[in-house]
DNA sequence: TCTCAAATTGCGTGCTGCGCACCATGTGCG
DNA sequence: CGCACATGGTGCGCAGCACGCAATTTGAGA
């Protein structure tokens, strides 16, 4: 997970990943509204500093490298939770770990508007908001001893977390002076996870299988 | 909503939507694994007797017109809710209600493997459970009476619905035995919904701000 | 019957995704 | 220290796709 422990040539990829989808990120807010057209692949990699042909081998789609940093933010969702105290109850723990990871940097408002406001992008960024459903299933079944091949449950609860994660976001961006990104995610949250509690006292009967 | 009620002219272009999506989805799963690289927009327009440009003017990508026959169906999610007894809690009707419309037929293990074990349509599909997000959660404030402008919990109980759903539908292909998608759905729906009866009652406090 | 709007189609174009072969640069071994 | 290997970057080229445009056909309404 640290950049410092990997090969030279692992840091060097991670860094021309992070390169080429933040330039394209970058060009697409440039162009203001309607720029996702308007960005050529070949825009991208020049201004990432490296072939069109390269930016093809980290990125399948424009919309794919665009909404990198988010998808790659999700997908620390399990290990944000796993690193929550163990005996924190369910529910402040899932709360607690959302806001501090996607509040890390506060997030960019024209990124955030770009990634979740066109409709090109729609479906891509719903996958990288998805991308933390699988990893904080996984975290969720451990912490509550549930097994998720049994037991729908941590993989119901990640995925209607990730949905108000997302819907957090939407409103953040629509009701923009409203309040900051962590109260109207803890708000969205509030909504979903006071079910949980109540199911973590079955763990024996559900792990009984 | 009635095919009836519509002009002729509309009946026809619904018709050749539906069939160039479900000469799309069939074309794929004929094609077996990693069938969708092998389908070529020529192909499904013939299949649909229809000519490939005619085929663009309905949908704007392969995965778009694969997927076209789920996402109808989640957009309907407003209306199962809405036509629900007004009397009955919020909870039991949006079981039922979601029971009820994907379970209309039985949900074909094909198709729906298809459409959500494909990468590349992952986004796609993601695209067409969420299009069920925005009438449900209109249905789900008009229901409860909750103002979505200053309430985010409609707009977050749908999320949650429909992530429900989809994680169901994901559970039912893979533990394909274990039991009819209509149980699978209700076992996954109780894990979010219960939640919601608890808000109702706070209408005044919510609609305050 | 006549006129208008909507839908289908063919054609042409620019861009994209990707396979292939070649080259450059870290990496590990004797 | 030097050498062979593996990993990743690059240039080239192709097939397919999304879409704008303009002509034609067909349903809707007066």
């Amino acid at each position: 997970m640290n950049d410092d422990a990997m090969d030279l040539r692992t840091r060097m990829r991670q860094t021309t990943r992070e390169a080429i989808s933040h330039a394209a990120l970058r060009l697409a807010i440039e162009q203001g509204p309607n720029g996702l057209v308007l960005v050529r692949v070949q825009d991208i990699a020049t201004a990432a500093g490296v072939s069109s042909r390269t930016y093809n081998n980290y990125f399948s789609s424009r919309a794919e490298a665009i909404c990198a940093f988010q998808a790659d933010q999700s997908k620390r969702a399990g290990d944000a939770l796993s690193s929550r105290p163990a005996d924190e109850p369910l529910d402040e723990a899932l709360i607690a770990a959302m806001v501090e990871l996607y509040t890390d940097p506060e997030p960019d408002r024209a990124g955030l508007r770009m990634i979740m406001s066109t409709p090109e992008l729609e479906g891509e960024a719903l996958k990288a908001f998805s991308m933390a459903e699988g990893p904080l299933a996984e975290a969720i079944a451990a912490r509550t001893g549930i097994d998720p091949g049994y037991d729908l449950f941590p993989a119901v609860t990640a995925a209607a977390v990730a949905g108000a994660v997302r819907v957090a976001g939407r409103h953040w961006l629509e009701a923009g002076d409203s309040g900051s990104f962590a109260a109207i995610l803890r708000s969205a949250l509030s909504c979903v996870v006071p079910a949980a509690p109540l199911q973590a006292p079955k763990i024996s009967d559900r792990a009984a299988n």
